[in-house]
DNA sequence: TTAAATTTAGGACAAATGTTCTAAATAATT
DNA sequence: AATTATTTAGAACATTTGTCCTAAATTTAA
């Protein structure tokens, strides 16, 4: 591992302990035993590393996402791109835990996220319109009743972490289960029964892995 | 106004717009015209300041359910409740978006939130009872979906201010009730015919005002 | 009115932080 | 083997921040 790709690592591991506002890059350079001033060549400035770290969440992502959906869509396929998203948004959570502070600090951010929201947003649209089409969700009660829920479920989605911290005591592999089967459990109430038998099958296979 | 309420006054207004990490007690005191030593003569630590104002939310945050819940129980008294919590939250947006660097500066407060989650969730989990007893609501389909139904309330309860940061161009008043409508529209799906109808029939009522 | 308590202004000081610079050490290239 | 480029350590510097102190000003109480 080079230099460089150590002092993302170390960071990333004290952002994720302690929050960015009181990590220094004298903290980080300490930490895995180089001189400050090394630490500077790489990366002259915090918000640099910030930015290498946001942009590396966003590439795990993308890629994760991406290996998924050149399957057919499915429930199934829902359930992995959900338990794969909040895997790597934990392993960063650090930017979803001081998400606003970041988009104040370092705008390119705020405006990257706001375009992602879109698209994973319209991504999530198609296979609500899958579900649909299968008929394993129930058509609108109330109108743009849909909409909400995507927009329900990313709110749980890109803060759960922040939930967690604060009020889950416990392992990380527990947290991770139960954040993730809070958030997909949104969909529950939009069952079919055809679609509950399927989530309830695909629960009990999920569990004996 | 004493100069102590003009401090947390003022202080509320910065750590809303900037966040509490760049807003130093030199910068209130600059921002209200009086001398640094004057506002440390006040609140010496920064903390303090903070802590003042997580006492406030809650105080008003108590006050106000209080208030409402003091009549019978209702759909309308839920979505009251809402309104108001989110109204007050909004106002200490600060509060809620930098909640895990808060948490972790000054551990009390987070002891506290602990508590008071417990606590909203029993008041939470006594209004589900009243709503299935009169018969608005279906009864669960899976097994505690209802307590999963209040951590995903909650989590939008506490996280739409920094998703609204980031994702919601427009004033205040739109955004609030955007995100109030939001989160209770959660319900939706849970509710009997008869449920919907009062639900409908509340949200054209409340369109009028 | 006088004495005491409170409030205010301003400065002092150490510690921490971001940033830059220089020179030594190491690695790569010719 | 020589020289060039890269990496590293360490120091230096201005700024900022939290904290404390003193003395003046103002208010309150006696």
């Amino acid at each position: 591992m080079t230099t460089k790709e150590k002092i993302i690592d170390t960071a990333l591991q004290l952002f994720n302990k302690q929050g960015i506002d009181p990590v220094t890059t004298r903290h980080i350079a300490k930490e895995m035993n180089i001189s400050h001033g090394n630490l500077c060549y790489h990366y002259s400035k915090k918000e640099d590393i910030i930015g290498q770290l946001y942009h590396n969440l966003v590439a795990e992502l993308d890629q994760e996402i991406a290996a998924i959906q050149s399957g057919v869509p499915s429930l199934e396929m829902l359930m992995q791109a959900t338990a794969a998203t909040f895997r790597i948004q934990y392993k960063y959570k650090f930017i979803l835990q001081d998400m606003v502070a970041i988009m104040r600090k370092i705008e390119p951010i705020g405006q990257h996220f706001k375009v992602l929201y879109q698209q994973r947003k319209n991504q999530f649209r198609l296979i609500i319109q899958y579900l649909l089409m299968q008929g394993l969700i129930e058509s609108e009660k109330v109108k743009g009743q849909y909409d909400n829920f995507i927009d329900q479920f990313y709110i749980i989605g890109d803060f759960w972490v922040s939930e967690a911290e604060i009020l889950f005591d416990g392992p990380d592999e527990e947290k991770l289960a139960h954040y993730t089967q809070l958030a997909f459990s949104l969909i529950i109430p939009y069952f079919t029964p055809k679609g509950l038998e399927a989530y309830q099958y695909l629960q009990k296979a999920h569990q004996k892995d």
